[in-house]
DNA sequence: TTGAAAGCGCTACCAC
DNA sequence: GTGGTAGCGCTTTCAA
């Protein structure tokens, strides 16, 4: 584009052949003399031709851009499975356009028709917690862009999905909590109730307290409506656990901010009344070694995620023209526990 | 794209006018009557009319799109900035491309060249570690591409840039360790020596001690090659430190990442030795409180310098045509010191 | 196997 | 003020 860039014509030209010519040789097309095609193919890698993209797209509707949604950036967990993205669209000579919809499903609705506006040709969506209606992604589903849904999935759109055990996290994590740390009375602090991997953690967290036969309350579980970007929800919710009849004497967190936060709270409590209180949870950050309070948290495998999920779009855009996909892939990847205890 | 959409022709055809009037009137110039200018911003409205963006990149050779090249995504202090990016880009219909040089000189020249490619109308930079040689920024500015350069900057290319006082920062964080910590053997682990921020914080660090008369070594300085990205050289980097004749009594931290791998260290020596330093530094984690070792940290306002350096950004990319930019602003943000002491 | 030409949707220039 | 039209660079018929 910038630097003079070679077009067709200038191919064409210099080599005393027909654009459409030069056009074949270049796609690899069969319908065409081996001899004009290496002349073709040799000039073009010489001088360093790239086809103008925008000519491309407004002919053939495809853009190699893949729209990316998912709630915040600034989050250890995503941003590692963003990482896990670019690995895949870069070695695919795609790029990635990258929205945040900061669990807001306005904001997600807005995202998605600017994105479909600059017609990427897929999208990886992890979905906002206020999301219930999902009309705007089948909309642009039907208008023939692929999705792959990761970590906060839905049944309600036919797809592949990616996303981890959270139940069986959520059930280790408080199985530790019991057996290791000898906690009896363990609440649980969460995302909003909407989420899948809401009802997962929330489920696995209940399994291991019933195996246990240990005290479960209604009252015992707390849902941050704004997923812990606002830390008042998760002091309120927190405060609300510690002054019950009969509190808790650990934690369960949902998230990675509810996590953090939490740890603090711990803290800041046990200054103020000498009380201790264990927190354990769902935490992508990097090392909780450094942490204090000997936490356990279940790590998901962020990066491996993101991976997936493109490897998945990919296959699913590649094989848009061709022939309808009839079944969709459910991979639910495994979680790590870490914690001082087994590490060291 | 997708659903079937309007085309200016159509809206011409349906309000009777030629194309041409339609695309006048929908980009607000003045040489149309303001009756037939209504009816056609009327008519476009009603239908959501947008237009297609590779026709008109096309034809115009802007894409609203803009670049974003740094060393990694998942890094507290970069994602953060990126969302600061993410504000502004999204407030002007723009879209970020975000690209990961992952530290290295190579793929910093490989990606320019694909921004390029895609015809990006403004870069944002944030130098890999390992660059000298510029010539790939200069070959895109001067092909009219505008740059603006935050974080790591360079002078050797003129243009906007975004910092931080890392100078101010790192000589508060150490003048902390010394009065505050009573430490009196600081030595320093830090990024690549290349980089600004690098030389900055070394000169911010020696300029405290110098104040105080402390001990002053270059054995005391130690630079982690890969700015930390392999945790191998820090822990190298501490034992060589730890071993010295005369070890230090704190480490002065000079990035996010050789922070929370020196809490750990620290952590790991004290539970060997016995022996326990402390440790400060640059980190844009969120929650300094939570860490152990009562830790002092300098945080950058990276929000902040992502939403200035975008619009700084911006302003070049619409002043472009109009005159060539005469002065170029170097602001400077100011750190924050955290500490548990000062916070409670 | 190759070439000519139309057209993707939009903009800008030149006539009226 | 408004309309006709060429052309951005590429792809894709269709004809030779």
């Amino acid at each position: 584009m910038l630097t003079e860039n070679l077009k067709i014509k200038d191919i064409a030209k210099a080599l005393q052949v027909a654009p459409s010519t030069v056009c074949r040789a270049l796609q690899g097309r069969h319908n065409i003399s081996e001899a004009t095609r290496k002349k073709i193919e040799d000039y073009a890698a010489k001088h360093h031709y790239r086809p103008n993209l925008f000519a491309q797209s407004l002919q053939k509707k495809k853009t190699r851009y893949i729209g990316v949604m998912l709630s915040s950036i600034p989050n250890m967990f995503f941003s590692q499975v963003i990482d896990g993205i670019e690995a895949v669209t870069n070695e695919n000579n795609y790029f990635s356009i990258i929205t945040q919809t900061n669990e807001s499903y306005e904001q997600e609705v807005k995202k998605i028709e600017n994105l479909e506006w600059r017609s990427i040709d897929g999208l990886l969506v992890s979905l906002s917690s206020e999301t219930e209606d999902l009309t705007h992604f089948k909309r642009l589903q039907e208008a023939g862009i692929p999705i792959v849904f990761f970590d906060r999935i839905t049944d309600a759109i036919k797809t592949h999905t990616v996303s981890v055990d959270n139940k069986g996290g959520a059930y280790n994590c408080t199985k530790q909590l019991i057996e290791e740390k000898g906690c009896s009375r363990i609440a649980h602090i969460t995302s909003p109730q909407l989420l899948s991997i809401t009802k997962e953690r929330l489920d696995g967290y209940l399994t291991a307290l019933n195996e246990s036969n240990l005290f479960i309350s209604d009252a015992y579980t707390k849902y941050c409506a704004h997923g812990g970007k606002k830390s008042e929800e998760i002091a309120i919710a927190f405060n609300e656990l510690m002054t019950l009849p009969k509190p808790p004497d650990a934690i369960f967190t949902g998230s990675d901010r509810i996590t953090m936060e939490c740890l603090n709270l711990a803290q800041i409590w046990k200054e103020k009344t000498g009380k201790s209180i264990t927190i354990a949870g769902f935490s992508n950050f990097e090392m909780p070694e450094i942490l204090n309070n000997n936490i356990i948290t279940v790590k998901q495998p962020a990066f491996e995620m993101g991976k997936l999920a493109t490897e998945l779009l990919f296959e699913l855009i590649d094989k848009k023209d061709k022939s309808p996909q009839k079944y969709f892939d459910k991979i639910v990847l495994p979680t790590t526990l870490n914690s001082n205890h087994l590490n060291r």
